[in-house]
RNA sequence: GGGCGCGUAGCUCAGUUGGUUAGAGCGCUACGUUGACAUCGUAGAGGUCAGAGGUUCGAAUCCUCUCGCGCCCA
């Protein structure tokens, strides 16, 4: 035998090499003629690209187990499994890093120009890109690392521009001037997905316009007509009021705006308002947008800085006013004492000079969403700009009706309306970005005749006049431009490559509800548009990674958990599994980032008894020859077919869980298996045959059983706890004559055979363990110690559990220390504990001496007591016609069953009851 | 404002199409170094399934409302 193995798990000692091995031998990497030419079934998932500056953390963790859990699986099942990784360029986030190491240095990214950054940048990523994905083997993960890809690869670059060629040719991606997203930090347009709403606590601040003096006749009928919103300003003049959020958008005010249909203001239709602090007027207008309900019903309208503003503008033919600069400072279109001010220095100064004016209203507390940059976090400013966005309605259509049919499905379901919701509500994207760091908007415009270019190819001259004045658009493509196309630009599309033939499309995409919008629902509509197909059919959301007060985990809080501390200290397989076993469909998952001991204990722990079991086995059976199971057949005892056959109910459940992406279950499934019934029990009740006890037929069968089982439940285990099990499984013994698979990666996954199961071991194995259970439960209850043999005697058992009973003796003697067993009454008025089976079988333990009558009675009171309750309960339903006749057959006939279990139970109790009165 | 989801043991959560003697892990209590494992073993305590109505022969599960919490979209 080789050298034994180390009383405890030590996971640093093995992970390394084996994921080594792994790799030397290819195991993760498929070609496309395992598809093409050999036939084998695609299975392929496309990594949710990391970004190329991010460092791993919980949430990676959780999202690349899940996927190397369906791989490995797919893998083992003989699938051409594919999962390619790769990350993704993050434009904005990527940029802010360096910039950060800029600022540090003192300079800017201005101060540099733009290929000096840009070059830089790429220096960074090289440096220190992709580290990620080196973090993910630590984990395990057994992504074909030879097809690793990155969004700006040439490759990727070029489906990118095709794709935005393409659209553009087709009418689907315009130029235009409307309100965008703008991050005054970032300094550049954002998609609505990237302004995410936050609710905060504001004010609405109510404030007055005063009339010009010509449309006092009209604001006075319009007041006397009962209109709450016109006054009179304390020297005279008429005034109305509006409510806003942002007073200090109102110096780019160009109307007030009220419904067409409202009768109260009906007659100010056209009238003009002199506009406080900027001596210009404005006109009041009339859109059907306005909503009579809402406030006094008078709006003020920005069209610079609002798109709803924007749109009544248009209508109207206002001439939008923008009063901000880039950086949201107040510019020269505003009056000079506030030119230079920040938005929310001007929103106090507006507001003062109200105040002074006497023209403020009041104020309310108001609780409202206000947008923030996902980057950066800060308060996004609506600004009016140009900007290239994509005509999403046509392209959203097939998808919608993907998700309608069925053809996509998403789990947990219910994420199936958000999506749809999303698609049928869908606005233009806009895909422009003012940054230097990502995939250039492929348009020059001529300067000498002024025509837009939009090319495949970088030109040189104008194709129309022949000019080579050609400057290109300085921006860049929102970084989700390129992640869309994720799931054939890995494949190298446009290009017709066996690789997009063999592995599109993929099957499973499994990330965070989190980017539902931003990456799932798009690269569903890019897989429509440009390859005709779905990119995959199940979409898998997870939960969230949350700390113990159910915060999501971030760097700012301070919160979170370094999975590759987790996996230096307790192993990859115990981070795995702790983060599996949590993980039923579409909970979050809670750890406790300051006691990882605590939150990792499933797995450590798991991974530890795995790597027991193994222990024990690998000494038990040795090193000689194991026999192959069909050739011991008949020396099978019912503890090896009970086994086997569990065995065999386990490899059903998990396969049905893991089709149903329910790895709760899986994991449940396995460790009650694993840990309930294989440790706690067949090993040891196959104790003493292994040793010799029962001879050398008995020996032979249980090392076969044994060998048999063990490597079953490490099949079934790998791919959640991919290490313990791989590294027991190359030192299992293998049974003669029987071919080995060459490595675990690759083993076949067990199917399920219904010949394998034995019901009939199944119940007895389940009486005896009953029986065992009771024993033990009688001993604690009178407090035998764990060293003293007891006396069992068992009454009014059927045959065939008398038989089964008789044949474990030895097992009840070890595991129960029952010194001696006999059946029928228990002579004389023997003073002992009492129970009764589920069988109606009585257990009787004489244990004069220590017994206690009274505390027996009280024991044996309670236990009737609960029966009786049991009793009364499935009496009321039997007794219940309707139930009897309108209830299944079985349900009624289960019910039957507990009522006869019950009270025999319970009179063999009573009984004993009355025999202990009379004692 | 619209939509979705959640309240089950001290904690974190399972519980599928209604029928289970309501489960698991952690924690807790008592005992235990019998040759795999103290990262362990054995036994045990602990639940009016948020509350109120309703549907049904039957509700933790379906419906309505109330209370509490969370998320998404405007």
């Amino acid at each position: 035998m080789a050298e034994p193995l180390a009383p405890r798990l030590d996971p640093g000692a093995i992970e390394g090499p084996l994921y080594r091995r792994w790799m030397e031998r290819g195991y993760f990497h498929v070609p496309a003629r395992a598809v093409l030419e050999e036939g084998r079934a695609p299975y392929t998932i496309v990594i949710p690209p990391p970004n190329v500056t991010a460092v791993l953390h919980m949430g990676h963790g959780l999202n690349n187990t899940i996927q190397d859990v369906l791989i490995r699986w797919k893998r083992m099942q003989g699938a051409a499994a594919l999962w390619v990784p790769g990350t993704d360029h993050a434009g904005i986030a990527t940029q802010n890093v360096v910039e950060r190491q800029l600022a540090a240095e003192g300079t800017t990214r201005f101060d540099l120009g733009r290929d000096a950054f840009v070059e830089r940048v790429w220096s960074f990523v090289e440096e220190t890109g992709g580290t990620i994905l080196d973090q993910l083997k630590a984990i395990g993960a057994s992504c074909d690392w030879s097809r690793t890809r990155f969004t700006l690869d040439a490759e990727l670059s070029r489906a990118v521009r095709e794709v935005f060629v393409r659209l553009y040719e087709k009418g689907l991606i315009y130029r235009g001037e409307y309100i965008i997203n703008w991050c005054p930090r970032c300094l550049t347009a954002l998609s609505n997905e990237e302004a995410e709403g936050e609710e905060s606590d504001g004010k609405l601040h109510h404030l007055r316009y005063p009339f010009a003096p010509e449309a006092s006749d009209a604001a006075r009928a319009a007041a006397e007509a009962g209109a709450e919103a016109i006054g009179r300003l304390p020297d005279g003049r008429w005034c109305l009021t509006v409510s806003t959020t942002r007073p200090e958008t109102m110096l780019g005010d160009t109307a007030v705006a009220v419904h067409p249909d409202d009768e109260r203001y009906r007659g100010l239709i056209g009238a003009r308002v002199e506009l406080p602090l900027t001596g210009r007027t404005i006109p009041v207008i009339a859109d059907a947008f306005v909503d009579p309900e809402f406030g006094s019903g008078m709006v003020k309208v920005t069209p610079a800085h609002d798109p709803n503003d924007f749109e009544m503008g248009r209508r109207a033919g206002l001439e939008p006013l923008n009063v901000m600069t880039p950086e949201a400072v107040m510019n020269e279109n505003v009056p000079e004492p506030f030119r230079g001010m920040d938005r929310f220095e001007a929103r106090r100064a507006v507001l003062e000079a109200f105040e002074r004016e006497g023209l403020l209203a009041g104020v309310d507390d108001h609780r409202h969403a206000v947008p923030h940059c996902y980057r950066c976090d800060t308060v996004v400013e609506p600004r009016l700009s140009e900007q290239w966005f994509v005509r999403m309605k046509p392209l959203a259509e097939p998808a919608l009706q993907a998700s309608k049919d069925g053809t996509i499905t998403f789990t947990p379901a219910r994420w199936q309306k958000v999506y749809e919701h999303w698609m049928e509500n869908i606005r233009d994207w806009c895909i422009s970005r003012q940054l230097w760091w990502g995939h250039r908007i492929p348009v020059w415009y001529c300067q000498g005749c002024g025509e837009t270019l939009v090319l495949r190819e970088d030109p040189s001259a104008c194709p129309h006049c022949g000019s080579e004045d050609l400057e290109q658009d300085p921006d860049v493509l929102d970084t989700w431009f390129s992640s869309w196309l994720w799931p054939f630009s890995v494949f190298y599309w446009p290009d017709e490559t066996e690789d997009l033939e063999a592995f599109y499309p993929t099957q499973t995409l499994c990330t965070a509800p989190e980017i539902l919008f931003f990456w799932v629902a798009r690269m569903i509509m890019a897989g429509y548009e440009f390859m005709g197909e779905a990119p995959f059919t199940q979409v898998y959301l997870h939960g969230t990674v949350r700390d113990a007060k159910g915060r999501k985990m971030s760097k700012s809080l301070g919160n979170g958990i370094d999975p590759l501390e987790v996996v230096e200290r307790f192993g990859a397989d115990a981070l795995r599994y702790t983060l599996l076993s949590a993980c039923a469909v579409g909970t979050d998952i809670r750890l406790d980032h300051e006691d990882l001991e605590g939150s990792f204990a499933p797995g450590r722990n798991f991974a530890n008894k795995i790597w027991n079991v193994g222990r024990f086995t690998l000494m038990s059976v040795g090193d000689e020859p194991v026999r192959p199971l069909p050739s011991v057949q008949g020396d099978l005892e019912a503890m090896d077919r009970w086994i086997l056959s569990r065995l065999d109910r386990t490899a059903e459940a998990v396969s049905e869980a893991l089709e149903r992406f329910r790895l709760h279950e899986v994991c449940e499934r396995l460790y009650q298996f694993m840990w309930g019934e294989f440790a706690d029990w067949y090993l040891e009740l196959a104790k003493p045959r292994l040793r010799g006890d029962a001879g050398e037929a008995s020996r032979q069968a249980a090392r076969s059983t044994l060998v048999g089982v063990l490597d079953g439940a490490l099949r079934l285990l790998h791919p959640l706890i991919p290490f313990v099990t791989a590294e027991l499984w190359n030192r299992l013994p293998w049974p003669e004559g029987v071919e080995r698979p060459e490595d675990l990666t690759v083993a076949p996954w067990p199917v399920s055979d219904p010949a394998g199961r034995d019901p009939e071991a199944e119940a007895e194995l389940e009486a005896l363990r009953e029986l065992i259970t009771t024993v033990r439960s009688l001993r604690k209850e009178y407090g035998v110690g764990e060293g003293q043999g007891v006396e069992v005697v068992v009454d009014g058992a059927e045959e065939a559990f008398r038989a089964a009973v008789e044949r474990q003796r030895a097992a009840l003697a070890r595991m129960a220390r029952v010194d001696a067993l006999a059946f029928g009454r228990p002579g004389g008025r023997g003073v002992g504990a009492h129970a009764v089976l589920q069988n109606g079988a009585e257990v009787f333990v004489p244990l004069s001496g220590v017994i206690d009558l009274d505390r027996e009675r009280e024991r044996l009171e309670t236990e009737v007591a609960r029966l009786r309750g049991q009793l009364e309960g499935v009496r009321k339903k039997l007794g219940n016609a309707a139930f009897v006749e309108r209830a299944p057959a079985d349900v009624v006939e289960r019910e039957r069953d507990k009522e006869r279990s019950f009270r025999e139970q319970m009179d063999k109790l009573e009984a004993k009851l009355r025999t202990l009165a009379e004692a």
